[in-house]
Order: structure tokens, then C-alpha cells, then sequence
DNA sequence: CCAAAATGATCC
DNA sequence: GATCATTTTGGG
């Protein structure tokens, strides 16, 4: 048999079936390799590539549910796309090993059949236990105690004296199961035409891929919950994707309002417990709907009859490190692949999913108002050469005017800006040099609640230091720039009576924290609110009327590709979150660069002529997503031998029409984690595949073992 | 000269 | 990814 074993290993192993073990496709097992055992999975008949002697045989089956074919198909595509061991991928489709295991046992009671009550001594006691058994399920002995007021010994003694029959029973944490015929919100003309769309496309049980595209507050949620709701009564199983950081309480409460219970979740923070319970339950159909960040792409569905991704321009959706994918693509692919399907959701599509709507591969479905009648916020600019902010401070005039009459008001107001910290560098007065991270190409940035400087790339963190290791001069620091904590810092300053709160994703901040300061914030019992994007994502207050942007301007640098997309995406977005209901609201947003096309469509709220804009400059430039790209990451910690390697890839690069290929350059972070990094991108068109190509041309380079060399296809990162 | 540490090959 | 054999390095 060919068994995928989840390690980056080039491909599959024969392994031979002992006399009596009966192993078929999809089976979980266990096979011996080297000196260990591990886990694998049966991807279907040997090959016979390994001469039939030395074969070893396969150690045993594990009761778990087999992989189904879809998830196996799924896991081969995905590794052929992206150049990853298929090994590697499987990994991420056995996230929790523990899960294949048979299913803890426990003891559970329930009254003997046999057992006439007249025969043995019925003290209270016991007459309580049967009592709370009675037409009820059985249950441990613990629970059983508890309820009946007993302690555990009388139980032990009604089972041996045979008034109790106890049974093993598989320990299963039971899911809540959402509930799709609840009534629904009352929806408007235009969600319940999007609405019932969605509604035929599940009931088609067919693959099937839908832009379901509208502006914030137009109720794409309730729309998109409408399909779940189809899914459901069609006893079918739903996965939501969401951000990480949109996967909030406050969505999980519209799905509880909506649906009677919350969704199972999964996402990096659940304990292996809960891994184990979810993905064994998710196998074995008793989940409905799983709500997740992309990791949960992976999850091995019995039942699978929708996928929703919500914010599907989002780009925490792309996966950096190991096997590099974007979790939105790929969910489209295992859609196509399980027959079911996918509706992709924005107030801001990327220009992907657009371009696949206009080609006809995707259906589209919009939502024009806003739901409920409430105006957008009105968007303006604010040019900071004509009202520069004083010195050392980062709010402009009209800005603070605007603060002054909110706070007035009683409204409030969000401070957005995406820079973690005090301030983005701290320079020493003295000799002009900051301090540097020591294992990245990266400034350290101070953050003063937690007192430590802290490297955002590798975490690195040190204490502030007080004297500069460059000159010896003694604190003698001067921040540059605004981050978060300044900015808060500043708001005390200019209005000291106001109650100013920071909100960022730091690891200072957990889940609980997060959701206690957003309840607080829902309450009212901030006026000023001081974010990273962490605020821009999934939040929704009813009393913000007021959003500042504080450096429209930051996502605009570093010649990305997708600058000006991100960029107008967050901002929109950002905006978005201002007067949410009865009031109106208003974003202000504070730019170097009022003409910029991107704070043109911003202010002239006009969407669709920034897309069509950006479009036409990627068309012509022959970019994503009218070309393709394929970036190569050579990295190590001794630079002349990733030089090496960056000559050797070079001298065997492809020359053929259609096909350019950049570099090698030194990446943007040239160091990172220790190691150094070299960067080429091939650039090709649509019609080139570039995955047979990039295997030709690597597929001959040796690497020294410190020498990693990263494919990333469709990158979104270029640093 | 020895031993720890880094590197590389292999796993069916 | 883990293990084991082989090569390198560095301290005496």
C-alpha cells in the first residue's frame, strides 16, 4: 500500500499489509520508519518503485474515521500548486494526531433492567439516585452523585448489587447544534434577493463560486447566514472562514442570535482538548458549522455542503511560512473538489475576485445600501501640509476640533493607527543610531506600558536600555515617529477629562481582555479609542461616530504591489466602523498625499472606479490578476553560502518568452531570525503554468543543509 | 589527540 | 521530522 506520511518527505512510501489487517484508501495507520513509529494515511496501491522484499508492514489501523477522497485529492492539489511536499500538507490535515486514537471510555449508569425494586433495601438514598435516572440518559457516577445528592460509593454499591448496570461508553464532548429553521431576521428587498441566490446555489448541491460583495453595514452577514441556514436543513455541514482577528465574540453572538447556539470555532488559541474534540467530531458529522481561521480549511469534513469566506480580500488569509497558500484560493479549490459551494464575501473585493467575476468564473451578488437606511460615513481628507499637527504631535487641528465636538457630544471616537508600541524607532541624541534588532534587519520598538523594546518580526525583546551601545551616551533617547502608546499619550494630554483606552493585538492583550475592552467600549465607557487594525476588524459600535485615520500614508510606501488595494481596503473599512446606526458618522483622514487616487476614491467614496484604476495598472503592467507570479526566498545564517546557492539558481534560470525572472536581489529584510535573504520573482502570464516550470529549474539545485530555499506561489509579502 | 558539535543522508 | 553516521572544529 502507498501511505502519505504527514513529514516533508518528497512523496509517499510502499509499505506491505501483514497477514489478517484489512487497510483501505483513507485509512488512518500506523507504519514503522527507521527506528519509530508514526502516523500515516493509506493514499491507495503501491507503486512497486520498492523491491517487494524490502517492504516493512503496516504496524495498525486506528479507529478513526478514514480521510475522505475529496480531503485526499485536496491535500495532492494543494501540494502540487505550491511546491510542498505533499507530506507537509498533509500535516496541516492532522493537526490534532490525538483525535485518531479510539475516544476515551467512561463509565456510565443507568437503572438494571432486571431488577425488581422489591427485592433489595431501598433506602432514600438510592430511591434518589433511580429517581434521577429516571427516563433520563445514563450517566457517570460523579454527575449521577451530584444530582442525586449521594455520594459516589452509593452508586459503586447499587452496581454490584445489581440495581445499577454500568455501561462503557466513548467520552464525547457533545457540540450544540445550530439550529437553521429558526425564524430569521426580517430582511430587506435586496438581502433576500442575495439571500435566496445563495439559497438555490447550496440547494444545487454543486460546486458553485459567488462574490456576495456590499458596502459595511449592508448586512452581508444575515445574507450569508441564510445559506447556512439552507445547508443546515439539508443536514449538511458549513465552514466559515474569517480573519483570526474578525473571528471576534461579537460575530459568534449574531450567530447565536441567529442560529439558538454558538458555532465550534477553531483557531491557533484552542487547547489540544478542544483540537481533539473538534476535528474527531467535525470527522464524524456531528458539527454543523465550524467557524475558522484558515487553518480550518483542513479540517476533515464528512459532510461538507458550504464554505463562506467573510473578508475575503483579507490578506491574513495568505500563509507565509511552511507551506505557503492563501487559504481563500484554496477553499475555492476544496469547494470545487467536495462539490459544494463557496461564497466569498466583501465589502472591498480583492482585485482577484473581481477579475474572476468578470471572466465568468465566479457569480456575483451585490447589496447597494446600506441595511436599515443609514447613510455611510462621509470621508474626508485631511491635508497635513496645509494643517500640519504641532510639533511632536500627530493630531492636526481640524482633527482635534472634530474630537472636541464628539466628546462634546457624548459620541466617540476611534484613533486608528497600525503601529504598535511608542514609536516606530528611538534614536540616541547623541550619535543618531537606533537601536536594531540583533537578529533582524529591523528597528526594536519601545513599548513603554510593558517596558521592554520588542523587534516585531522574531519577538526578540530586551530591556530599555539606558545607555547607547553605539557612543556610551547615557538616556539620552529621542523617539521618532507615532505608535499607539504615543498616541494615546498625546489624546490625555489634549483632553485630559476624556476616558482614553488602547486596543492592539499585542501579546499583552489575550482574548478575554480583547472582549472585555469591546464590551466596555459597547457600553460606553470609552470616549476615545486608540487602535491598530485589530479595531478595524469585525467590531461594530453603535455610539462611534467619529474615525481618524491617523497616517493614511503608512501602508502607501515600500513598492508592494498591493499598497494602494491594502491600503484603500483598510481604510474603507476603517471608515466603515463610524455611525453604524442612527447617527451619522464621519472619517477623517490625515494624509501627506490628498491626490493620491487612493484618497480620491476614499473621499469620493467611489469603489468601483479605484478598482477599475488599479486594474487598469496591473493590466498593464502584466501583474496579478492578469499575470502570475512565482517569489523564491534563498535563506541562511552565512550569507556567502546563500550567495552560492542565489548563483547557482541564477545560472539555471529559464530564459523563454513570457517568463521574466527577477534577481537575485537582497530582500527588503535582508536579515531576518538570524538569517540572511536573498529574493528572485518570476513574473509570468496567466496562461503559464508556472509550477512545472519552477520544479525544472530548482528540481536541479543541491542545498547545504543551513541553505533554505522558500517557494511562495502568488506571494503577497515582497520584503 | 579526543570529543563535542555541526552537517548530511535516509527513512518504504 | 527524527535518527544515525560522518565530517568539522576547537581546546588542550
Amino acid at each position: 500500500m502507498r501511505i502519505l506520511l504527514p513529514l516533508p518527505l518528497a512523496d509517499a512510501y510502499d509499505y506491505s499489509v501483514p497477514e489478517g489487517l484489512s487497510v483501505a484508501s483513507g485509512q488512518f495507520v500506523i507504519v514503522p520508519l527507521g527506528k519509530r513509529e508514526t502516523l500515516g494515511v493509506v493514499w491507495g496501491e503501491g507503486t512497486g518503485e520498492v523491491a517487494a522484499g524490502k517492504l516493512r508492514d503496516v504496524a495498525g489501523v486506528l479507529p478513526a474515521p478514514p480521510m475522505a477522497d475529496a480531503l485526499r485529492r485536496f491535500v495532492d492539489w494543494v501540494a502540487a500548486y505550491t511546491l510542498s511536499p505533499p507530506g507537509a500538507v498533509l500535516r496541516m490535515a492532522m493537526s490534532s494526531p490525538s483525535a485518531l486514537e479510539a475516544p476515551r471510555t467512561e463509565l456510565v449508569y443507568r437503572p438494571a433492567v432486571d431488577a425488581a425494586a422489591d427485592t433489595l433495601k431501598l433506602t432514600t438514598a438510592r430511591r434518589r439516585v433511580l429517581e434521577a435516572l429516571k427516563d433520563g440518559p445514563a450517566m457517570p457516577a460523579a454527575e449521577l452523585a451530584h444530582i442525586a445528592g449521594v455520594g459516589t460509593s452509593v452508586i459503586k454499591t447499587m452496581a454490584s448489587a445489581g440495581l445499577l448496570e454500568a455501561i462503557e461508553r466513548p467520552m464525547r464532548r457533545s457540540f450544540p447544534q445550530p439550529d437553521g429553521a429558526r425564524e430569521g431576521p426580517s430582511l430587506s428587498a435586496e438581502q433576500k434577493a442575495a439571500a435566496d441566490g445563495l439559497i438555490a446555489k447550496v440547494e444545487a448541491h454543486a460546486f458553485s463560486a459567488t462574490l456576495l460583495d456590499g458596502v459595511p453595514g449592508a448586512g452581508k452577514t444575515e445574507v450569508y447566514f441564510e445559506a447556512i441556514a439552507a445547508a443546515l436543513a439539508a443536514k449538511r455541514q458549513v465552514l466559515v472562514l474569517l480573519p483570526e482577528i474578525a473571528l471576534t465574540a461579537q460575530w459568534l453572538r449574531r450567530f447565536e442570535d441567529r442560529f439558538g447556539c454558538t458555532p465550534a470555532a477553531w483557531h491557533s488559541g484552542l487547547t489540544s482538548l478542544e483540537r481533539r474534540e473538534t476535528w474527531r467530531a467535525v470527522a464524524e458529522g456531528r458539527i454543523g458549522v465550524v467557524v475558522g481561521a484558515r487553518s480550518a480549511l483542513f479540517l476533515p469534513f464528512a459532510n461538507l455542503g458550504l464554505i463562506v469566506v467573510d473578508e475575503e480580500h483579507d490578506t491574513s488569509f495568505k500563509q507565509e511560512d511552511g507551506v505557503c497558500y492563501n487559504a481563500r484560493d484554496m477553499a475555492v479549490v476544496r469547494a470545487r473538489l467536495v462539490g459544494a459551494p463557496i461564497v466569498l464575501a466583501s465589502a472591498t473585493p480583492s482585485l482577484e475576485s473581481v477579475m474572476n467575476v468578470t471572466a465568468g468564473r465566479y457569480g456575483a451578488l451585490h447589496l447597494p445600501a446600506r441595511h436599515g437606511g443609514n447613510q455611510l460615513a462621509t470621508i474626508s481628507a485631511v491635508d497635513l501640509k496645509r494643517y500640519p499637527p504641532e510639533r511632536g504631535h500627530w493630531l492636526s487641528p481640524p482633527v482635534l476640533e472634530a474630537m472636541k465636538q464628539t466628546l462634546a457630544a457624548g459620541e466617540q471616537t476611534l484613533l486608528f493607527l497600525n503601529r504598535r508600541g511608542y514609536a516606530p524607532i528611538t534614536l540616541c541624541r547623541s550619535c543618531g543610531k537606533g537601536i536594531e534588532c540583533p537578529q533582524c534587519s529591523a528597528w526594536l520598538v519601545e513599548h513603554r506600558f510593558r517596558r521592554q523594546l520588542v523587534c516585531h518580526h522574531c519577538g526578540y525583546t530586551e530591556p530599555p536600555a539606558l545607555a547607547c551601545k553605539n557612543c556610551g551616551a547615557a538616556d539620552n533617547w529621542v523617539a521618532c515617529g507615532p505608535g499607539v502608546e504615543r498616541l494615546a499619550e498625546e489624546a490625555h494630554t489634549f483632553f485630559p477629562e476624556a476616558r482614553v483606552e488602547l486596543f492592539t493585538s499585542d501579546s499583552l492583550m489575550n482574548r478575554e481582555e480583547a472582549t472585555a475592552a469591546v464590551e466596555r467600549m459597547e457600553a460606553g465607557e470609552i470616549d476615545i479609542l486608540i487602535g491598530t487594525q485589530m479595531a478595524a476588524k469585525g467590531h461594530h459600535f453603535p455610539n462611534l461616530t467619529l474615525v481618524v485615520v491617523v497616517d493614511a500614508d503608512l501602508g502607501l510606501n515600500g513598492g508592494d504591489l498591493r499598497a494602494a488595494e491594502r491600503t484603500f481596503q483598510l481604510l474603507y473599512q476603517v471608515a466603515g466602523r463610524a455611525g453604524r446606526h442612527e447617527r451619522p458618522g464621519r472619517a477623517l483622514i490625515q494624509t501627506h498625499t490628498p491626490e493620491h487616487p487612493v484618497m480620491q476614491a476614499l473621499v469620493a467614496n467611489d469603489r468601483d472606479r479605484f478598482v477599475s484604476a488599479e486594474l487598469a495598472g496591473r493590466s498593464g503592467a502584466g501583474m496579478p490578476p492578469y499575470g502570475r507570479l512565482a517569489s523564491l526566498i534563498v535563506s541562511g545564517p552565512d550569507p556567502a553560502a546563500v550567495d552560492n546557492v542565489c548563483a547557482a539558481i541564477a545560472r539555471r534560470a529559464p530564459h523563454r518568452d513570457g517568463v521574466t525572472i527577477l534577481g537575485p536581489s537582497v530582500a527588503p529584510m535582508s536579515l531576518l531570525r538570524g538569517r540572511h535573504r536573498r529574493r528572485f520573482l518570476l513574473k509570468t502570464g496567466r496562461e503559464t503554468a508556472v509550477q512545472p516550470l519552477l520544479h525544472a529549474w530548482l528540481a536541479q539545485i543541491g542545498l547545504p543543509g543551513s541553505v533554505r530555499l522558500q517557494i511562495d506561489v502568488d506571494p503577497y509579502s515582497f520584503l
